[in-house]
DNA sequence: CAAAATTAGTGGAATTTGTCCACTAATTAG
DNA sequence: CTAATTAGTGGACAAATTCCACTAATTTTG
């Protein structure tokens, strides 16, 4: 390893934090915050996960995310369910209006990532593309 | 442009933000939080840097600013002297004292960064910088 | 099995973070 | 000179996040 290697990496985090940063202050127009959308996602993906596989899924602090299952609780974005195997814990279900809220929400992030791809010649976005895959397989495995 | 591009690049963005967000948690045990060490940064490149040319380079607000540097006055990380040229705004040099903690900080997040890097192969290593350099220069362009 | 220890999730207080806005002093424009 | 603009500050405020003690359920252990 060369050693300017890690001050090009450090270099390129800050640089791509502050792109991704103007991504996200875009959500931020919607309603949900960035931890909101992640959990929403959470549970989308996994329908029926519980706060406890959430936590270091996302690596939150439980009592956060309490609070923010409770928000959605009330919005109606969610309900609970008592485990089965344990009655401590709920199971996470989206309602058809938290469905409707994160697709939306979804939708509307997909678009930005969308605008600015399309600026790209069509061989340089695969080529990006291709750059992040290789950067997540290399990275990936030393984790 | 291919729609699968979308989210994978979404999903890069997820991934790499953990990533990092591992290493900025790191930081914080040290004593400056994030944008805090930005700003040392900031001056530490351009020495007698202002505060309004800092508020562009890190879009971050006047008065949270204003605040950081005050913070920093208190604590004798830097010294602001009149400028010159417009008596409104302040000229902001790092005192011997800032430079260490800089530095300090510096080497610290330099080494989470080689830990990391050392684990993967010379030929890998260097094919993930490339990768960075490629994404920086074409995502660049679009901005 | 009963007592003790552990675990999931909650609620409240406190801290941190960041924003908003009005203000002072200095500067520039008309 | 007067009015409008600009740099930076300070205070009040809102939101995000952490900390900690607590309840109820579960598991462990003697």
């Amino acid at each position: 390893m060369k050693e300017s290697h890690i001050s090009e990496m450090r270099a390129f985090n800050r640089w791509y934090t502050a792109m991704i940063g103007v991504l996200n202050r875009k959500w931020m127009d919607g309603d949900l915050t960035l931890p909101e959308t992640r959990v929403l996602q959470a549970i989308s993906m996994k329908d029926g996960i519980t706060a406890g596989e959430i936590v270091p899924l996302l690596h939150i602090d439980k009592s956060y995310l309490s609070k923010i299952i409770l928000r959605f609780e009330r919005a109606k974005y969610l309900t609970k369910r008592v485990s089965a195997a344990d009655a401590r814990s709920y199971q996470l279900h989206l309602t058809a209006l938290g469905r409707r809220e994160f697709e939306k929400h979804n939708q509307m992030t997909n678009e930005f990532v969308r605008q600015m791809l399309e600026k790209l010649p069509a061989a340089e976005c695969e080529e990006m593309i291709q750059c992040m895959r290789r950067i997540t397989e290399i990275l990936g495995k030393v984790e």
